[in-house]
DNA sequence: TCAGTTTTAGTCATAATGACTCTAACTAAA
DNA sequence: TTTAGTTAGAGTCATTATGACTAAAACTGA
């Protein structure tokens, strides 16, 4: 994003004459193991600057607002081109437009941000220029994308606690346990095993299938699978998911 | 909002080759009396177009995006100068970028919310080309005008459900009673007294006064303040609130 | 066969919720 | 002065949700 739009302005008049450039980014969740305990944690691929400003540091995916495209299908495509990701989720999540965030003209980003499921993320090309990173602990990024980021993980937390959300961070079936892991590695705290099973059968929208999970050294827990029927790529913008309450068991 | 900006587009062709305009729009809301039953319901400000497209047509007060404000500084001045409002609540709501929202040039417009105590509402110029309306059963808007309202309706019923929102729709000193009103028209439907006011005391950031509301034919309820240093005009998104949960009672 | 693991069901005390009753405190009409 | 009408405000009670906990079930690996 951010790339420096049609004129470079010479002074500040210059540049309080030209309109705003639109950009569109993306912050980007996946779930991957901790390379430490191996349990499931938050990350985010970044891309390299190439060019001034912020030069060699990293930035979220995007790029300048494709004239064709309604703003979800240029952050889809956006998406597609830097990282090779099609997520299953991907809602507007807010517009920054300060004064100062890119130190040429002034650009106002409309930012997204996207859930992909394990499958997915593996197939994103990591290179010199593309890499996965850890959301907390981010070092320094370019722009303000340190405040986006943090920004994306608060209302990452924040729907978490509705239903839903959860789902789309993993496959099609799935064990309540891994959903538990989801909200642990989010939630960024432990869960009572048995009180958050629960409540997810309580008010979740699952339904268990006949298979088992087979391989590892204990009990075969159940897969389930979601029956929520969102429709994936849709916004939650206008047109948006009415909430479902889940709290935090345990 | 949506005035035509720079050049009027000729063909397709040029107009894909535009960058397209920015906009500030907002969705304001405030409490007035029903005409039939005299309770609180709520309304909103709107202007009506003097220039194509949709003249004739009301819309929503707003414009293209001031060089030197910031989006949250341009909502609040073009605020004050199509409506002479002051909002006590401004939030950025949601950016608005479909292809074809305006038939000449694309434009992209960034939309808040606002919530504006009824002293304030009062002060606010009715004219032949501003006026005001019932949010809910709204006439043809201009644009995709209707859609906006009705997200932002969705968007305050929401945040009702977390506590400190509706105390923006009030003066400074309330009764709880008035609370329940302000729910009550918001979420368009009636609550338990007794209930509301347990849950009101034990969640919500509200302090007694020693005063009373004199005038009413029955017992005079005491004043309340509300507490919770709400900075106001700041904005909901990056540095937005942590929801503290207050459900609906009754 | 046994230890180790996780799944899964269940118990129990506490807190929150919704429906309801009753008294307090005022006004207005009789 | 009394009485009816109104809303304020406190409190009761059954039901449900929550968090902490116990324990059996079902697998693996030694």
């Amino acid at each position: 994003m951010e790339r420096t739009p049609f004129v470079a302005a010479a002074n500040v008049s210059e540049r309080l004459a030209q309109p705003p450039a639109l950009a569109i980014s993306t912050v980007i969740f996946a779930l991957r193991p901790s390379e430490k305990s191996g349990r499931p944690t938050l990350w985010l691929p970044l891309v390299r600057r190439i060019r001034e400003p912020f030069k060699g540091l990293w930035a979220l995916p995007g790029g300048p607002l494709t004239q064709a495209d309604s703003l979800q299908d240029a952050a889809a495509r956006d998406l597609q081109d830097t990282t090779g990701l099609a997520p299953s989720y991907l809602e507007q999540l807010y517009a920054f437009g300060g004064l100062h965030r890119s130190p040429s003209q002034r650009v106002v980003s409309i930012v997204y941000w996207a859930l992909v499921q394990p499958t997915e993320a593996e197939l994103a090309q990591e290179s010199e220029n593309v890499g996965w990173f850890r959301a907390d602990g981010l070092q320094e990024l370019a722009f303000d994308h340190n405040e986006i980021v943090d920004y994306a993980l608060w209302r990452l937390r924040n729907k978490m606690e509705y239903g839903s959300i959860a789902y789309h961070l993993l496959g099609e079936k799935f064990t309540l346990a891994q959903v538990r892991e989801v909200y642990e590695a989010v939630l960024n705290r432990t869960m009572d095993p048995a009180n958050f099973r629960r409540q997810l059968k309580q008010t979740a929208l699952i339904e268990p299938t006949d298979e088992f999970q087979q391989g590892g050294k204990h009990r075969p827990p159940r897969l389930y699978r979601y029956t929520g029927m969102d429709s994936g790529t849709n916004d939650a913008g206008p047109s948006g998911h009415p909430p479902s309450r889940l709290s935090s068991p345990g």
